[in-house]
DNA sequence: TCCCCTCGTGGAAACGTTTCCATCGTTAGT
DNA sequence: ACTAACGATGGAAACGTTTCCACGAGGGGA
């Protein structure tokens, strides 16, 4: 119908741009522009009437186009494996808070396991979209995903990640955690111990085995062979086999994640804690020190991790070589010991 | 030292753009540009040219400056209380992932309950770093914010916020969830129940308190006094005392952050579940299910009110008039029924 | 008194992209 | 065979900002 008509009566307004203002306060742009960046050789009579013409006109800077000129976009983009993990959530927050302080935005990413997403990730990265980068993708063992991040030339910082290819890391020790963990349990007296860890093809999950290892062989201990799982290939079928071998295992180490599938399966076969099984928890929660019995854990702090990890980014992003040494900083992990670990108990087993 | 060296030696690797492209592929930048964009009119020796070209620089093209041409910037801004909370990062991860697949990155940003830091980040939004916003701070009684709110011209989608102040909005029932809760407990022969909802300036807690309320007056009973409390303002001394009272409580509707608490508590005083005290989660976790005993909860959906929001910012970004009314979605609540629920123990209470 | 230096100011240039416009060559139709 | 039309192509313009450069005024020192 109207296929005539004015185009002009129903335009969007021109959004107001530095020079509507430069020209409503009598200014050349330069000026206008200095008194917005807060450059001091302005008179102040002119500072003013920019101010002034600013308000009337309801003016915003365009980001985008400083952000063009610059060769800047003071964001930060953040690349985890699932932001649902609570840990996770824990490291976003603490970097979002530490970033923005600085006057970066952050932002988040999932891969969700999925390594396309990954790639698709990274090449964002390298429209500069962002000027630095948190990684916390753990599969570290990948010669394609190393290819494409040494190939990155921005500022990145990884998170729980191996810290020998040369990046910039921050992370948990892992190893001492899972070590720690161990050893509570066999000073207890347990022998026959499950650990449930992460992925094999992840520091986080090499580290914790490395530390499993090392409990047992520091007391000349031969580590129990086929106890060993990864996150996510492990359930109720895994644990009834476990349970009815030879030497049944009398305690387990697990992520935090696999704690509620455990206890549903000793809940089901009558197995109480901690008489019948001692559980220790890799990593911690609120919850977890309410139960009963309450689930003893290793805990690390993910809020300090990823206020290093930002630290230390926002430190290399404001770096103009980039020559300075990968640094390579970790952060401790505690035990807490609750009521789900108790002596090993000699009795005939669990069963009811 | 070095004052007077040759600058241009140690001069960074000038950044590869399409000119770079182009004149290596010996064609225009017209036709680099077409060839990058998909563009149908190219002669294909020369579209083989400009690939090979981007190849052999290592050509990424820089979205800072597409975004400045094109006026959009392929963000959108996703503000939160606390990403902390898991509900939240559920919401952000099915956000996210709705919106990537749209070729949107989403910006995360959390209030942590201060206003000032909400208005820092609605301001961003009019720098047009985003095309759109999804909103989820909740305090929605606040003059201030709802101008600030209203003075943003970009498309914008509210979560379970109130769907009065013309906005669109995606929201769960939690109306339909608190009464649900609560009947199931009178159902159970408890008239003395305590509520620890949201806070009374968000809407969910409005809701919450309507729902509670309705329950009662549903069944001709009065609501009972001074018996419901916001997050936050809750804990042992408030508990202690509701037990020492004339009619001690004995049920508690409490959003799930509490309930450790609570089930602390309890524990300590020896109250045994859900002998003595019965107890209804708002919002669930796997972790509800395998305590001991499990605790009956009223789930959302997070994920789902997630997808719908992001579905209907995308609509709304799309939508090249902004005179569409505004939307109001919302999803269900769903009870479910486990072991920390139990008929009204007539007994003497249960003071070990 | 003249010159030089300094300080404040305005405007052009540049950032890297997309799009529009003009041009050129080719093909088809009369 | 000539013209008209159309498709492909190259390059200028524009997006909104910051920065650099040039210029002018004013003041102080010689």
């Amino acid at each position: 119908m109207a296929k005539g008509g004015t185009r002009q009566s129903a335009a969007e307004p021109r959004p107001i741009t530095i020079k509507d203002v430069a020209s409503r306060a009598g200014v050349g742009l330069g000026t206008a522009s200095r008194v917005l960046n807060g450059n001091e050789n302005v008179a102040p009579h002119l500072r003013e009437q920019v101010f002034k013409a600013v308000q009337d006109l309801g003016y915003h800077p365009n980001s985008v186009a400083r952000s063009m000129r610059l060769g800047k976009s003071y964001a930060v983009g953040c690349l985890v494996t699932d932001i649902r993990q609570p840990i996770a959530a824990e490291m976003i927050a603490a970097a979002e808070n530490t970033l923005r302080r600085a006057g970066y935005t952050l932002i988040v990413a999932s891969t969700h396991f999925d390594d396309s997403r990954e790639a698709e990730i990274l090449s964002l990265l390298q429209n500069r979209v962002v000027d630095g980068m948190l990684l916390a993708v753990n599969r570290d063992n990948d010669p394609e995903t190393a290819r494409r991040l040494a190939a990155i030339n921005i500022p990145m910082v990884l998170w729980e990640r191996s810290p020998d290819g040369g990046f910039d890391t921050v992370l948990t020790e892992h190893r001492v955690g899972a070590r720690r963990a161990t050893e509570h349990l066999l000073e207890l007296g347990h022998r026959e111990i499950a650990l449930v860890a992460g992925h094999l093809d992840t520091w986080v999950g090499r580290e914790q085995r490395a530390g499993f290892d090392a409990a047992f062989t520091a007391r000349r201990l031969e580590p129990p062979a086929g106890r060993i799982f990864e996150v996510g290939a492990f359930g109720a079928r895994k644990l009834e086999a476990l349970c009815r071998v030879e030497r049944p295992i009398t305690a387990i180490i697990a992520n935090i994640d696999e704690i509620p599938g455990i206890l549903h399966f000793c809940a089901k076969r009558g197995l109480v804690l901690p008489r019948d099984m001692s559980i220790v928890s890799i990593g911690d929660a609120s919850i977890l020190e309410v139960m009963t019995p309450s689930i003893t854990a290793v805990r690390g702090n993910g809020t300090k991790v990823a206020q290093l990890a930002a630290t230390l980014l926002l430190k290399k992003m404001a770096d103009k070589q980039p020559e300075t040494a990968s640094e390579r900083l970790s952060v401790g992990m505690q035990l807490k010991i609750r009521h789900s670990t108790a002596p090993l108990n000699d009795g005939g087993g669990g069963h009811v």
